[in-house]
RNA sequence: GGCGCCGUAGCCAAGUGGUAAGGCAGAGGUCUGCAAAACCUCUAUUCGGCGGUUCGAAUCCGCCCGGCGCCUCCA
């Protein structure tokens, strides 16, 4: 068994290859930084964040190349009304998405070409679409002439393309020769010369139109390796056509090459069952979620519960049911690590490292061996994440009811922990670790000595107004056989008394 | 009008020809001073509806009902 894919480009499940193993490259759009990313933007950079993560467990070297878009309609109209230069415009929001990246613990990729730094490449482009007669020179733009591009539709499968009846053919189109033609350079006007939005070339001054970034940053990219094609270009289903379209044509125009064997497309993520959307105010930001004190691993397991390729709906509710399921992991490993012996398994540890299971004294353990085996069987289904999810809840049932019997031998817990944060290094759903000063932690650890000797004392109203001051600090407490073990809600503040 | 997706328990959600994973919520129980956590048991004779194909269908086909997306710069 071995990786498959959903290809958009076959429309099919196939066998996941690269070129040149083991290395992948790994093409993904960015955001365009006019503004704050909101949680449908990340739903389908946390879905390539798991198909990375994935890739690198299964041992493939993946160059992980994402784009930002820094330069068009909107960074444009955005500037010019604020009176700065574009830069200064974008720069505040490349900043809040890397920030927000980190917040959902998404991988970051390993370079991030920004459009304004890639202006020659583009340019370079341009002039060799307009050589091969692929290009025009409009009034207003260098297009690129899909007629001349016969396999043109190929990816969204919309072959000539029909114009919805009255609909969307604007007046502003005069200057194609084809209505479907579309702009991979626009000449420079007074707004583009005022943002500072406007570069020389060949062929007129001006600026690159939103599909060329994306090919001339990925070939300049994958350039190093001699190659012209991508092992995966991916990003949600709105880009299939025109953007991802454009991109074949752009780039395969030049190349002679397919652009890229691998087409992914994530589904949308819709709020109360419909599409998200700025007009209504129907639509969150990452920074939303992170000022309601939402734990991002419960943002991740929301997300990996609905298949890549589903529409996913998002609620309250839904993702209470995440968190809840979240804090049910985060107790098991707490619980397996103390069974473990915590001084080599502290959180946080490099779970992918290797050199475990250690020496197999005793036969390995059923539920370990079925995660195993079910986790990897899953995600090598096109990416079942929440198929993978259901294997890691019925491994923690199964655990949890060794842990109870008590008679795992500690090789046992080691291969149990070992294979376990192997799969969270996938998932990465861990509860966050809430934060709190030393203060809030001696002020913890005090009361929690004058419930031990209220309860030794059995005076246990003493006892239990003492754990519901505690509550009311977010602290919830376990009292077991070893004593009692406390646990600080994130969410709620733990400093500051 | 064209292309495409979806409808599985109170909620979320896998499963796409062989007799319904998993999570959340709920009920009862074990453990506990009481809790909490964990575990055990229970909770869809049934997969939007109606037909058809098949030994066998949630899974394939047809029709209908309901929801959603894309169709030129929106992830």
């Amino acid at each position: 068994m071995s990786l498959r894919l959903y290809n958009t480009l076959t429309r099919r499940v196939e066998p996941f290859v690269p070129l040149e193993p083991p290395r992948v490259t790994l093409y993904t759009c960015g955001p365009t930084v006019y503004n704050y990313a909101h949680i449908g933007n990340f739903r389908t950079f946390l879905f390539e964040d798991l198909l990375r993560r994935h890739l690198e467990a299964q041992g493939f070297d993946v160059l992980h190349i994402m784009n930002l878009t820094d330069v068009d309609d909107r960074t444009i109209k955005a500037a010019a009304a604020a009176g700065v230069p574009l830069a200064q415009h974008t720069e505040p929001f490349v900043r809040a998405f890397f920030e927000d990246r980190d917040y959902l613990r998404i991988r970051p990729a390993h370079v991030y070409p920004r459009a304004t730094e890639c202006i020659a490449p583009m340019v370079e482009l341009v002039s060799r679409l307009l050589e091969r007669g692929l290009a025009y020179r409009g009034e207003d733009g260098v297009y690129f002439a899909i007629g001349k591009f016969p396999t043109y539709g190929c990816l969204s499968r919309v072959e000539r393309r029909e114009l919805q009846t009255g609909a969307r053919v604007a007046s502003d189109e005069y200057a194609k020769e084809d209505a479907r033609d579309f702009a991979l350079w626009k000449f420079a006007d007074p707004t583009d010369e005022q943002a500072g939005a406007a570069w020389d070339a060949p062929f007129g001054r001006g600026r690159p139109g939103w599909h060329l970034e994306c090919s001339a940053m990925a070939l300049q990219e994958i350039r190093r390796f001699g190659v012209q094609t991508l092992d995966i270009h991916a990003g949600a289903v709105d880009l299939i056509f025109p953007h991802h379209e454009n991109e074949i044509a752009q780039s395969e125009g030049v190349t002679g090459q397919p652009f890229a064997r691998f087409w992914l497309h994530g589904e949308f993520l819709q709020i109360q069952g419909t599409k998200m959307s700025k007009r209504t105010g129907n639509f969150l930001t990452a920074r939303d979620l992170k000022e309601e004190g939402v734990d991002p691993a419960a943002f991740r397991m929301l997300v990996f519960s609905t298949h890549y390729r589903q529409q996913l709906n998002y609620t309250d509710e839904a993702l209470e049911a995440a968190a809840e399921g979240v804090r049910r992991l985060g107790e098991f490993r707490d619980r397996l690590v103390e069974a473990a012996g915590a001084a080599e398994a502290a959180r946080g540890a490099d779970a992918g490292g290797d050199g475990l299971p250690p020496l197999p004294i005793l036969p390995p353990l059923p539920p370990v061996e079925e995660l195993r085996r079910s986790f990897t069987a899953a995600m090598e289904d096109d990416l079942n994440a929440p198929q993978a999810l259901g294997a890691v809840f019925t491994f923690v049932r199964a655990m949890n009811r060794e842990l109870d019997g008590g008679s795992l031998a500690p090789v046992q817990r080691g291969a149990a922990l070992a294979v376990f944060d192997r799969v969270m290094a996938v998932l990465d759903v861990l509860p966050a670790v809430a934060e709190m000063d030393a203060e809030f932690r001696a002020w913890v650890e005090t009361h929690l000595r004058e419930r031990e000797a209220a309860r030794k004392a059995r005076d246990f109203a003493r006892a239990d107004a003492l754990r519901t001051e505690l509550l009311a600090r977010g602290v919830e407490l376990e009292d077991g056989p070893g004593g009692t073990r406390w646990r600080k809600r994130r969410g709620m503040e733990g400093g500051g008394l």
